[in-house]
DNA sequence: CTTATTTTTTGATAATTGTCAAAACGTAGT
DNA sequence: ACTACGTTTTGACAATTATCAAAAAATAAG
């Protein structure tokens, strides 16, 4: 879905702002593994996946855990490096050919100071990805490693298809060994 | 610290949404222990804690499970149900006196409506709210029992000593048998 | 001060999940 | 088809945390 038909599902977009948004939106295209956003370097951008399917993730002791997945219609970006405007705490890559719309942290500025109505987008979208990941905390802090993946088979069932098992697992926060006697469980 | 005190930190507020905030927020006084939500109403206010300490919680299987604390200078609702204007899925009660400003949902619109600043006020809690939640998240999620207590003892120690060790250990996803254990060991 | 009630601690044991190592499986490239 | 590489599964065992029951300590009520 292209970016303003998301937007404009959340709220109505007036031309202008549209018009505003199209010139100076970037559309671009990440290829399969590449990285997005490295660790310690700033997070500058946001980006709208049209197409394709990203993931965030860092290093704890050597070892890889992904901490999210973002698909089409959603937004990515190191969240607290770009808010904050601080180095990122994580790695972005795209696990899939991606397309994607950058949204620079000086425009975006610049649209909240001249068009109101994208200060209410933004708060809008924000409240949203807040209740998300209020759910998937509780989820986290008191289902058993079962009663996750059995939520997250139901409730996005394409990513089990679209990721390895090892970063779903960390996403799970469970050890990948764990998660593959989960499944041969069932 | 005054509720309009607490929004001028983040961000200068004109003269007039200030007298208007005076206008259409009640200051109310919560006894210790009595609920300010309870689970299946509607949750049609968002508060602000001058003075006090505020829990959220629920009942999973019949045990009580405290989701979050909001102390002085935070804001307590139940978010969800507050944005979505659904039924609440959880409590909230005073654990403390508490002197609260009530904010209600439909004078928050009508200030979002009538004073742009509001929108953008409201973003930036949401924004700041949200990159609190995600480190939780990961704690939560990535550490043992014991780290996740040290670290809520060197960043909210004084929760520590204004709640129950249930409340503790729930909000820290163990059972209370853990958390004694762990304190012990130190 | 004494009794009742709630909260916290301790003990024994079980369940869940993690760790390390190796084997099996899959896939891409030759 | 074969090799090389990464991914997933399996096994044995260890660590962490939960559960249930009871004792000890703290707090509130009379």
């Amino acid at each position: 879905m292209p970016f303003l038909s998301h937007l404009s599902s959340i709220l109505s977009v007036s031309i202008e702002l549209e018009s505003e948004i199209n010139n100076s939106c970037k559309r671009i295209n990440i290829p399969k593994g590449q990285l997005i956003v490295e660790t310690d370097q700033r997070c500058t951008d946001l980006y709208f996946i049209e197409k394709g399917l990203v993931r965030g993730y860092y290093y704890d002791e050597g070892k890889e855990i992904t901490n999210w997945f973002a698909q089409e219609n959603e937004f990515a970006t190191s969240f607290y490096a770009f808010i904050a405007v601080k180095p990122s705490l994580e790695n972005i890559q795209a696990l899939e050919d991606c397309d994607l719309v950058k949204l620079p942290h000086s425009i975006l500025q610049d649209l909240y100071a001249r068009f109101p109505e994208t200060e209410r987008l933004g708060r809008m979208i924000t409240e949203n990805y807040y209740i998300k990941l209020e759910e998937r905390l509780l989820s986290i802090q008191f289902k058993s490693a079962k009663e996750r993946y059995q939520t997250l088979s139901k409730s996005k069932s394409s990513l089990l298809q679209r990721t390895s098992l090892g970063q779903i697992a960390s996403y799970l926060g469970i050890t990948q060994e764990t998660l593959s006697r989960i499944r041969s469980e069932v």
